[in-house]
DNA sequence: ATTTGTGAAATCATTCACAGCG
DNA sequence: CGCTGTGAATGATTTCACAAAT
């Protein structure tokens, strides 16, 4: 029953995770003890044998007829996605995208903490951003360096004030980045960049479905 | 459980052709008639090959020593993507995220129109979200019906909120969801949901410069 | 009787190698 | 040459089938 994955963690793994972990604290909160690989299937959209082989890439354990212990799959979970020094990240824009992002939380929910807030527009440096001070651009490549920020959250989606920016942060130590700004922006190449945006997933969705009616079609089930 | 798609094309690629549009219609603005496929995999981080197999799929044809003809390409894209009767959508929220959505547009650039916004929170309802008026939930079944919407953006982040909301969509016939709530909400089964958030792209990109992987050249992601 | 755990097999996606064309 | 096109090889992820556990 001792499995261990040190490394080479499957990357659509490591991007549920925090899935699970937001589920299991949700339960936790409710008092609940374990939770089957069923059930964490049921809610999240996946398969039950998924989930046990993703809990089990962490070294979570689980056990037979109860499922997965709630606290303990907690800190496994907690430490494996918190226990590294990329928590702290920088956002670049303080649009209405960049404010959403803050507002809801969804990075906090993670554990990930925004430190600092960057645009590239004058008009809006200096002002306040859900509680941060928006700092000019040039000072992005210092503070990466001197804060030991590796990781930052693009969202500009204006195409002129979106270039200045990257133009600002191509002299950076920033490693890795995830693009929401839904441009096609040339990042530094040994930058790892994570491009996304909601119309290249409802793009993804229409063509799932437009498989669905195939396979009505054709009589294939499931 | 995973389904094929029409032509058998890979949800990945599905992904990444949006951004291949979107490029191309830039470079058209700029009189551009030939893009190669080296071209376009710097400007969005992917290997050319991996250009060529995705365009491929869909039909568009290159030349060899020119590249890909820029109209001729957008023709055979957006008619790919936009083609089909999905893309009309409902947005369920009308909060910062989904003020976000409707205001910076990403949606409409990649072909995608807001039909209607909708909200459980009592509150808001009548109010105005960007030039629509916010509806209750209890109409989003029977508008789904007779609109024939297909796709839902999910975007209320309010557990409680999200929750209610989630139960009058149960009984509609939507087919496919997007959901930006970053809860684990527990959709019908036989609803294709598109679950992501900021946190778990930063998950995955931190487990990515932790293992030292491979990265080879990052980009557009599933 | 259920539910976890896991090697093996199947599926899916990317990259390679090289043919073909302008 | 430079660049596209594609079957074959490689690599990654999911699913299967069944053993082990309580």
């Amino acid at each position: 029953m001792r499995s261990m994955n040190p490394r080479g963690i499957p990357l659509p793994t490591v991007r549920r995770l925090p899935f699970y972990l937001r589920l299991f604290r949700e339960e936790a909160d409710k008092g609940t003890l374990w939770l089957s690989s069923d059930f964490l299937g049921d809610r999240l959209s996946l398969g039950a044998i998924q989930v046990r082989k993703d809990l089990s890439m962490v070294g979570a354990e689980g056990r037979a007829r109860c499922g997965f212990p709630v606290q303990n799959t907690i800190e496994v979970l907690s430490s494996f996605l918190g226990g590294d020094d990329y928590a702290d990240v920088f956002l670049v824009g303080s649009g209405p995208l960049a404010e959403a992002i803050l507002f809801d939380g969804t990075l906090f929910r993670h554990g990930f903490n925004v430190i600092a807030v960057f645009d590239s527009n004058p008009v809006r440096i200096g002002m306040d951003c859900h509680g941060h001070d928006i700092l000019p651009m040039n000072k992005f490549p210092d503070l990466v360096r001197r804060m030991n920020i590796r990781l930052a959250v693009f969202a500009i989606s204006d195409p002129e004030d979106a270039t200045n920016a990257l133009t600002a942060m191509g002299d950076s130590q920033i490693a890795g980045v995830c693009d929401l700004s839904g441009l096609s922006l040339a990042f530094p190449s040994d930058v790892i960049v994570d491009r996304d945006d909601i119309g290249s997933r409802l793009a993804k969705i229409a063509s799932e479905l437009g498989a669905g009616r195939i396979a009505l079609r054709s009589g294939i089930s499931e």
